[in-house]
DNA sequence: TCTCACATCCAAAGCGATTTGGAAAGGGCT
DNA sequence: AGCCCTTTCCAAATCGCTTTGGATGTGAGA
């Protein structure tokens, strides 16, 4: 069923089925009414492609999710980012369209994606420091925002993102109220914006404590599980261990606490974990009580409110682009204690 | 620059240039390459929009991702899926348009996005037993592949899946050839059609062995970390205790091996654990030597498959559908071991 | 009665591609 | 030359919608 033949069964015009159906003035209620009833008697919905071709509006927005070419790594927080951003696009009557692209393509993605005209606006994921797609994406005009902030851009763009360096600095801040003064950090990549802001987080934690950060006690990888077994437990084994550890993903907390137990040690009696957790739905921390003591924010709310943003931007593209920092919430779990040996 | 823009900076008409770029023999040679270099010279990218409008072919695939109304869970799977369903598509110039739907409208969103016309097939994702998407997509003609089986099925449907039974036969046979006797099943939610069939599979190889299932030993829920602990938990403090455990994915067989080291015990010496692992690209299973023993199948390589499957079913909508069953490798970790306890 | 404003509806022209049905030019044959 | 067949190109219709610019009818005011 498309307008036409419903105008025909309705003995209307398509401008007027079309205008009702719309919600333009110059209809006359009744006849909306009626129309309104038809089209859904016949489950008449508008082709997508034809009304966008119409209005030059895609009524969609694109995802361009980079997959590390070298370790093909999917970002586990992806999956309830866009469920969270689908919530927004689904209650606004937008689509969602994602591309998979190996990082090293991913600027020639986006134009693409700008060519085609498949959406009127994209979700940038994965912020680097020093980022090439912003400058890319406001030369050939395609509205966005970015999930996690660039600190080389010094334009104003739209983004959403977590207090990184507070979450952090208050994770290691709580560590050193409990006597801890070994703490070991296991980032993400550092060409990740936020994994730089975590570690500034932490080093200016320990700084107000007077101590300086160990290289040995830093590390920056992929976030997988076996990075945070590796690295634990390679910390562990040396001269002076850590007594805690701060840890920027769940998943990579749960390899930091299989080192921890492999080497006959208890979390949170002989050594703490503070871990961030994105909240993903399906790795729960724990049930009534966490299990870790955790830096927390839904990375689910962040999909939505990005989703949020971007529309908002695509309908008043001449507005001050909005942005908006979430705050993580410190929750305490059972990984956490006094620090037990002695300072040396 | 649009076709037309194209056509008069070359001095041709619309209609040629077209022509030339999709190939069309009714058109010189040279000419053909004049405009292929204009056109990448241009940038120039036919708009999916209107080209689909023209040709009635969306050019994009369809994931409706159905989210539990009551928990919320994204699955994890989901995001190595569509990674390997992305590069089919990326490959064949297919875009892929997702939504996120809470599983009680799942039917009206297929209706929905039949209507608007946006996507030439979908992907139906969680197949349950009898699962009433089959006979709603065939009957309002949308092409489908399916990820997963449905038992209730009777008309022959295009699908991807991996060899559940098989698997978990070949799982339990193998805890039952080290002596275990009493043998745990944590299973994902029974309305799901791989969980039936990963059930059947361990209870054949158990009756095999002429052992009668213990109900007290079968769960069967979301797969989640705390399920896993939560089950393990109770399983293990009962009076007669499991020797093994077989699990269905990997996330919930860390929280199998969690409550195994809480209760002092050491996972492959005291409790065997064979878990199902869908080689989730964050989660790999140990590095040289896998962590855990386990029936491996990866899920990226099922999303490539589906993805081609379908493109092959609209290209050719009369061919019978195809199928696909990926067996899953029994590889072997450190996680099991001969049963210590003599069986009573 | 005539005029004007307003409410209500419609015909037709886009949007940017593909595709149908020729038209024009060139070459081979009688 | 005259005819026909190829080769090479093009004008116009089409996909399903929106939107511009009227057209028609009605009632109020003069």
């Amino acid at each position: 069923m498309n307008l036409k033949q419903l105008s025909e069964a309705l003995g209307l015009s398509p401008t007027t089925v079309s205008r009702a159906l719309n919600g333009y003035p110059e209809v006359n209620e009744d006849t909306r009414e009626r129309v309104r009833l038809a089209a859904q008697k016949y489950n008449y919905k508008p082709h997508a492609r034809a009304q966008s071709l119409a209005t030059g509006r895609a009524f969609a927005i694109g995802h361009v999710i980079p997959i590390s070419t070298h370790q093909q790594v999917v970002n586990p927080i992806f999956g309830d980012f866009i469920a969270g951003a689908g919530e927004t696009y689904s209650t606004n009557g937008y689509e969602m369209v994602l591309s998979m692209v190996s990082d090293s393509d991913e600027l020639g993605a986006y134009k693409q994606i700008k060519a085609r005209g498949s959406v009127d606006g994209v979700v940038v994921h994965g912020a680097r420091s020093q980022d090439p797609r912003f400058a890319l994406l406001r030369d050939i005009n395609l509205p966005f925002v970015s999930h996690g902030r660039s600190s080389g851009e010094t334009d104003p763009y739209a983004w959403v993102d977590v207090n990184n360096f507070g979450a952090f600095e208050r994770a290691t801040s709580f560590l050193l109220e409990l006597g801890h003064r070994r703490i070991a950090l296991l980032n993400g990549p550092e060409t990740m914006d936020f994994a730089v802001r975590r570690r500034e987080g932490f080093e200016a934690a320990l700084m107000a404590h007077a101590i300086t950060p160990v290289p040995s006690l830093l590390a920056s990888q992929e976030m997988t599980e076996t990075y945070g077994y590796r690295e634990a437990n390679r910390m562990l084994a040396s001269d002076n261990a850590p007594t805690a550890f701060v840890v920027s993903s769940f998943i990579t907390a749960l390899g930091v606490r299989r080192a921890i137990e492999r080497s006959g040690l208890q979390m949170g009696r002989d050594v703490s974990v503070v871990t961030y957790d994105d909240a993903l739905s399906y790795l729960p921390n724990g049930d009534e009580v966490p299990v870790f003591t955790a830096t927390r924010s839904s990375v689910r709310e962040a999909g939505r409110i990005a989703g949020q943003i971007l529309i908002d931007l695509i309908n008043d593209p001449f507005a001050p682009p909005k942005t908006h920092l979430l705050e993580a919430e410190l929750v305490i779990g059972m990984s956490t204690g006094p620090c037990q040996t002695t300072p040396s």
